[in-house]
DNA sequence: CTAAATGCAAAATCTTTGCAGCCTC
DNA sequence: GAGGCTGCAAAGATTTTGCATTTAG
């Protein structure tokens, strides 16, 4: 994917988030874009992290994934539905393409919610782990 | 169910927030607790309402619940498998039963995840606000 | 050269902790 | 009475904001 220009000016500081997000699979925390974000800008600030992270989110180039470890973690809009797996051990989250998730009873329905989204998360250990 | 004695003593406080969980149906937040615990024990503090919790989740009678809103929420620890609702207009919580939860595609397992457990929430609007 | 963007540090939140006094037992 | 428990306020931790300086265009 090619990484365009994020506000009015491109600055290696948000080219290098950018270039982060587009070059990981799975979701990444501030924590993470600000480690891998400075490899490429070293001296990059945490507060330009998250002030990259809302415009991101403000311009929908990026949403927010909260997942049960109670980390908020970002990725790309375009992924379709999908699921996240969660690494008890090491704390990566992954996508996952799970297809068609379903359940048997929807007793739910007749008490009036109304569902617009879901997520499901899957937690254990992940390949690097085992 | 009976509200037992938390600690080592039985205090007005911890009996508040016990009977608060026990007479709710769905998980609660450090603020639910503190506002409804409020009713029985007019002054009770925010730090109290921590205290009780980490007391709570120690000797495993509450177990914490993070949403994708990032709240973290506390249930009984015995409700079994189950699943939940988030209420994207009110922020309510609740618990849901859709029995077995299952998903088209397990090509994850061939890569090496090993699952563990799983979360399951739906978001929409609950039948308050529709 | 203009003003957007940055890094730093202060402020704002949320959660935890220290401590003097209160209340169970 | 002893000491566990509480409320308050201070201390941490995380995220946001203000401001002088840097830098893209």
């Amino acid at each position: 994917m090619t990484v365009e220009k994020i506000g009015k000016r491109r600055t290696q500081q948000r080219e290098a988030v950018m270039k982060v997000i587009d070059a990981t699979d799975g979701p990444l925390s501030v924590n993470d874009l600000h480690d891998l974000a400075s490899e490429f800008c070293p001296d990059i600030g945490i507060a330009t992290v998250y002030r990259t992270i809302k415009l991101l989110l403000e311009t929908e180039r990026v949403i927010a994934v909260i997942l049960p470890d109670g980390v908020t973690r970002y990725e790309l809009p375009d992924l379709g539905v999908h699921q996240h797996f969660l690494c008890d051990e090491c704390g990566r989250a992954y996508d996952l393409q799970l297809g068609k998730v379903s359940w048997s009873k929807d007793s739910f329905k007749r008490k009036g919610f109304k569902v617009a989204d879901q997520e499901l998360c899957l937690m254990g250990s992940c390949p690097d782990c085992r």
